[in-house]
DNA sequence: CGCCGACTTGACACCAATCAAGATAAGTGG
DNA sequence: CCACTTATCTTGATTGGTGTCAAGTCGGCG
């Protein structure tokens, strides 16, 4: 866990036929580049790593642990945009102030380095630049990807996504016993989902009912059909059966019909 | 309407405090350098611009008129991911492909230009990719915006915010009347709005009935009272009164207790 | 053992999706 | 210009989903 953060080719909330590529890497000697001028810093269990509305003078990319990126609303409620995962990066500045908070959900180790220099950088090395914006558009995606879960689906149909998502992290997903260990408690997942905490449990109700996961404890997840959360996943928001053909019902009718 | 796109300082679904600024415009040198082997694409109203999964080879500009992003879901709804108007970029390649569709929401004019040759400009002037990646950010600034609103408001409050929005942009809005002409139908409306159209159509009915707005057409909106919007929109989501001070609700109370 | 926080479940009211039907606007052809 | 068709928009009725308050359960920790 020393040195710079190793950007490894897996992705949190990537599309299945998108997972993150070659394209958000950076080369060797373009990370000892930037590890020169980067400074380590481990945070513990709620740090706060920087609050919307600071002044902005640093990047920060993820070496360990996760982040959580929010932001709060008008009304006071808190919307959790993105958890960041190794690899990834985060807290650009905006007019020279963070728009979001960031803190730390678990232990973590970030690496940051001061934009000022970020930008110098990129002047001198365009092929430098043009990896970091191939990483900015890598999180438009995310975020459109988020856009499209919040559109449209249901409670269940998020958590669903969650759980996928989070599944596809090897440090979160035991694939041997198919248990999720997730990082995140109930009020931190709602605020996620955009929902409320007792919203979230009962969805977690549901789908343990319908034999698509079991609860070990509230953080650790069996995975019990990943086919049958994709389904559900990608059904209609409403349980009706109009809008989805019938061939795609059946699969899950067969295992638990 | 001739030449490089006018990159206007104006902003749709930008916050309040973050109009767009000086750091996404290109200079004039710029502009001409792009200019030169960009070309001009009309479009009438329903042309499709490029349909997600096409092979990308062109980033596009708006240079007047409305492009709507669109993406389909797994179960066939469709889900709009953002308007585009005047100076906003879109169609950026994702692994070769498009990953969106955009088709023009009326008549509209577009430049676009090969993306392997817009790569190669930003090698050769790092200045020129760093304003691109302004740019992105700033997109991904307003997909964040979009999440915060899907994932916390309710479908009057998502509608306040898209009525005060397009306020922002002078081609749709007269202040003077304070009339506001939407581009788009209920239908398109309804899928940005991550709603149904009825949906839609009774939170017009709403804001009218407290006196928000007016419905002088299905698409012509008379803006009574911009404050009482912004209020509905930073509101709690439910209208119970717990979670909110007592002056915030005051204002409103006063003009249609 | 008792406390405390996180989590879960129940009850209830409200919101929103859906289906259905009516109303309005926009084309279209005579 | 008018009747007709069509698309779009609106409203009503119904049902499922979800936020909210309240109470209960579980697990950790002193």
């Amino acid at each position: 866990m020393d040195g710079w953060p190793e950007i490894r080719a897996r992705s949190f909330e990537g599309t299945a036929d998108q997972p993150r590529t070659i394209a958000n890497l950076l080369s060797r000697k373009e990370q000892e580049q930037i590890r020169r001028i980067s400074s380590v810093l481990d945070c513990s269990r709620g740090d706060i790593v920087f609050a919307e509305g600071d002044e902005a003078r640093f990047v920060h990319f993820v070496d360990g642990g996760v982040i959580r990126i929010s932001r709060c609303a008008d009304n006071g409620q808190r919307q959790i945009l993105a958890f960041r995962v190794p690899g990834d990066l985060f807290g650009l500045p905006d007019a020279g102030r963070y728009v979001n908070s960031a803190e730390a959900v678990c232990a973590a180790r970030i690496y940051r380095l001061a934009w000022h220099r970020m930008q110098q950088m990129m002047r001198e090395d365009p092929q430098l630049q043009l990896n970091l914006l191939m990483k900015v558009v890598y999180d438009f995606r995310q975020a459109q990807a988020r856009i499209m879960t919040l559109g449209q689906q249901n409670t269940c149909q998020r958590l669903a996504s969650f759980l996928l998502d989070f599944a596809r992290v090897p440090e979160f997903f035991d694939e041997k016993r198919a248990l999720l260990n997730l990082p995140v408690n109930r009020f931190d997942l709602a605020d996620y989902l955009g929902t409320a905490p007792e919203s979230a449990a009962r969805a977690f109700a549901r789908l343990e009912s319908q034999g698509l996961i079991r609860r070990i404890t509230s953080r650790t997840i069996e995975i019990l059909d990943i086919a049958g959360l994709q389904l559900l996943q990608r059904g209609p928001r409403r349980g009706h059966s109009g809008g989805i053909a019938e061939e795609k019902r059946s699969p899950l009718q067969e295992q638990f019909g």
